[in-house]
DNA sequence: CACCTCGTCTCGCTGAGCGATACGCTGGAC
DNA sequence: GTCCAGCGTATCGCTCAGCGAGACGAGGTG
């Protein structure tokens, strides 16, 4: 029963050619999805037919697409969670104070999932996406989350290998400490073309009731005309007004 | 092969589980799966515990819970189908022009499955959830998206069952036929508290290259101050500019 | 105490799932 | 045109993953 990497079961196979499935491609023929879960060409065939029936997979002409039934229990599994139904008033609230890209991301392991994204119609240079992933330590939320978490998973994080994705991301662990240290006494983290170049950010953590963060907030824009200073303030009371609610939520038993 | 109702494979089963899960409840105990699932007690423990190993499932104290996993997969769900990458923009100008509730709405079978929601904090009594349902014949989305579909799907709608969700939804065929005939007429469709008692909205559909509808917009509000007439042309200026933007994304082979 | 319900675990039986193999189709190379 | 590669699909025995009756301990209730 142990986490075998190797597909076992009939539900890891499965689960395998959904996690086949990329943000990017919209379809993927048979023989592909073969190739990116390494399972045998009958198997996938058959499962994929299956996964169709149920909703899971969608059939095209020229491949298979995750289907309509996972959107719905992804919604589910979210609406469950509460949190994105309770903050998307906040989030609104900031876009519209601030006509800028707002973010909200939850940590999930040492990446940062993005769970809602709000920016008009110029985000043209934005590579984030709801519902991927990006890596904690070159992203303003992922730095503002891992400065109020606990020191087990800081230590992971700035042991294990900083990736660097652009010329400005910070790959020196004592650098990155530093900042940490930073964001945790003023409660924002900065974030300059650290994981996307022309790319301009600042985050604030949204606390839980024992002041454990359960996600985090930013505001993004275009380097060179962005001035991240001046929406500390409207994000920080998003952010804060977000904690109160969902600390509210969680008392009524 | 034929399409037996029973649960026969390990796949029918894990999504039964996943199924038996509704928005509403937070955490699921094994007990009450085996109750909605009528599964064997040994079956859904192990694959609940299989699918807790795969994050399609939470394991909580008291029960179980829609993993993140699940909200991974369903957001890349949607982001492959695009529609609603494209459309939050328009969304978003549409309610800052309204400050009313914005939906986002698409066919599943002759229900509405609503795709995204924008309200503000004020949004009490709408009992629409995204991911959630809704029959076509009592919402304004559901009425313009049947009054744009087929001959054969609104046949379909109107001999089936038109469930009385409140005093004021529309059960009997004639009135509904007339309603959607006005509706392909103007381009609009009105709802006044047919699905939910104090809820009005305008909905108006977003039309595909051919002409085929594959989303509506929606604009709602509380019944007695919210005047519907009064934003048809701001959201059918947002629906038909999605609609434009969908196709030139279309057209890009 | 007896009597629930709930979660967990065991253990043989068996049929669901497996994958080697094969077939028909399409499209490009030549 | 022929050849071939890669595709999706279908077949069919073998076997092991999955099944479910049942047992067990923990909590809760009368």
């Amino acid at each position: 029963m142990s986490a075998s990497p190797d597909h076992a079961t009939v539900l890891s196979k499965a689960t395998a050619i959904l996690d086949a499935f990329t943000v990017d491609d919209r379809t993927v023929p048979l023989a592909e999805l073969v190739r990116r879960t390494g399972l045998h060409k009958a198997t996938v065939h058959r499962l994929a037919n299956e996964l169709v029936g149920l909703r899971l997979l969608d059939r095209e002409p020229d491949g298979y697409r995750l289907g309509g039934g996972l959107f719905e229990l992804g919604m589910r599994a979210s609406a469950e969670r509460g949190l994105l139904e309770l903050a998307m008033p906040f989030l609104q609230d900031l876009y519209e104070r601030t006509h800028e890209i707002v973010h909200l991301g939850v940590r999930e392991g040492t990446d940062v999932v993005y769970v809602a994204k709000i920016g008009g119609h110029r985000q043209a240079r934005t590579p984030s996406r709801v519902g991927g992933r990006m890596p904690m330590h070159c992203t303003g939320i992922g730095k503002v989350l891992l400065a109020h978490a606990g020191d087990d998973l800081r230590r992971e994080v700035l042991s294990g290998p900083l990736v660097r994705r652009t010329p400005h991301t910070v790959v020196a662990p004592g650098a990155l400490r530093r900042q940490l240290d930073a964001a945790l006494e003023t409660g924002v983290a900065f974030e300059y073309e650290e994981s996307t170049v022309g790319l301009v950010c600042v985050a604030a953590p949204v606390l839980g009731p024992g002041g454990e963060p359960v996600a985090a907030i930013s505001v993004a824009g275009p380097s060179p005309r962005f001035r991240p200073d001046t929406h500390v303030a409207a994000l920080r009371a998003a952010a804060t007004a977000l904690g109160g609610v969902l600390a509210r939520r969680d008392a009524r038993s």
